[in-house]
DNA sequence: AAGCGTTTGTGAAATATTTCACAATATTTC
DNA sequence: GAAATATTGTGAAATATTTCACAAACGCTT
């Protein structure tokens, strides 16, 4: 069992504990989460190859990191494997499937459908990965020609009582920049927990809900700071 | 000037050094070079509203973070604000600007004109931060109906010529995933240093080439992980 | 020009993350 | 079934990043 200490130093100098959430679960960090997605993708690879069982060294390099860091990773919520062999290649996957949550089925609505939503509204690649965009929304909901959209576009009007209806809790957004804040707050008072912003603005939300970023301008200048030598 | 413990712990023992490249700069951290990107968008915000100057705690509060991390991310490559005072808005742009390299215009290509790739051409939000896409590629490079694309979409076998004589050094790499390592290798053959990937697969490429991952599904996955509580 | 309020810049402390090193324990071989 | 080999799981060390705390420096007011 991992342990980390304790953010609050109030209580108890020097005393060593398990973090955990109000929920009871033991925190995993960030960026283990993030890993744990890699490690997941891997293994589908491995099984479609028709391996059995893998090393955390074979994982580990097949995913870009260090083996040690990938046995960390999974000692945050249990231990899987088997000494001398390696891990269940099956079981593996299930286990981490389990602790991300993908398990079931996410609706996900889009907001924004412009040049960008559009595209990622016809992107299939969500699907098999255990999303499906049931629905995008737009201040002039237009259905563009010659493209095939399975998924309805509707008003913005109508977007409170669909998400209510359907258990929505997490929303891309592709909204222009000034518009992207007001209709943050928007999904917020709807219920929305998770966002995934592709505008390019900074978004201020409650602390209860959870905003991604991805900037594209951004990642291209990281590039290219980092290839000037 | 900020100091970092030397990675190499070799060579005189306990010695603290400032951390630098063999190019002679001293080594940002990829974070920061991130959070300076967003100051840089920040602060452009802040000058069309014609604010002269901001203070650290300001400028942090509209990038999201703390005033005291925006003073250290700064204090990496310089010292430009007056005590007192704040910062001047268009020094520190500019200051900022010259560091990430952003100030002259990079030409990118991109790859796989698919339903993602094609959205991103159409995109108009990169001239304005500095990039531009000067063209397309695709093993199969048909132009497609009812799109206003400017850029050219050319076929892969011309594909070294063109970026040996616009001298690019940047790619964005949106081809299915099966045959993205393949498309990866050739671009970094052809002198290609730094790759956005937005296929779902780690890539691997040499230590002197820099690929970034952007991975929608990963990215919803974290979304869904965090906001059940 | 001296005092006051403000805000930067930064060494040190706190926190977080990664890596190391190795005991523990399984499989395989002979 | 004992020895050799492989590989996990993990405490401790190393490294990295963030935050604190406060001296130093500036502008403004009187």
């Amino acid at each position: 069992m991992k342990y980390f200490t304790n953010a609050c130093p109030a209580r108890g100098a020097g005393l060593i504990l398990p973090r955990v959430k109000k929920s009871g679960r033991i925190i995993i960090p960030r960026k283990t989460i993030y890993r744990l997605s890699i490690y997941l993708r891997c293994l589908a690879r491995l099984k479609e190859n028709g391996l059995d069982t893998v090393s955390s060294e074979a994982l580990a390099k097949a995913a870009g990191v260090k083996p040690t860091q990938l046995r960390k990773d999974l000692a945050c919520f249990g231990t899987f494997g088997t000494r001398g062999l390696g891990y269940d290649v099956t079981e593996l996957s299930s286990r981490i499937a389990d602790e991300l949550g993908t398990s079931r089925l996410q609706p996900v609505i889009l907001v924004g459908v412009g040049n960008l939503g559009l595209a990622l509204l016809s992107y299939r690649g969500f699907e098999k990965e255990g999303f499906e965009i049931i629905a995008a929304f737009d201040a002039n909901p237009r259905r563009p020609r010659n493209k095939q959209i399975a998924q309805p576009i509707l008003g913005m009007d109508v977007m409170p009582k669909f998400i209510a209806e359907h258990g929505v809790k997490m929303a891309i957004l592709s909204v222009p920049a000034p518009s992207a804040q007001e209709v943050a707050n928007h999904l917020v008072d709807c219920g929305v927990a998770g966002i995934l912003n592709f505008a390019p603005i900074v978004l201020t939300v409650p602390e209860d809900v959870m905003a991604n970023n991805v900037n594209l301008a951004i990642e291209l200048e990281n590039l290219s700071y980092f290839i000037r030598d």
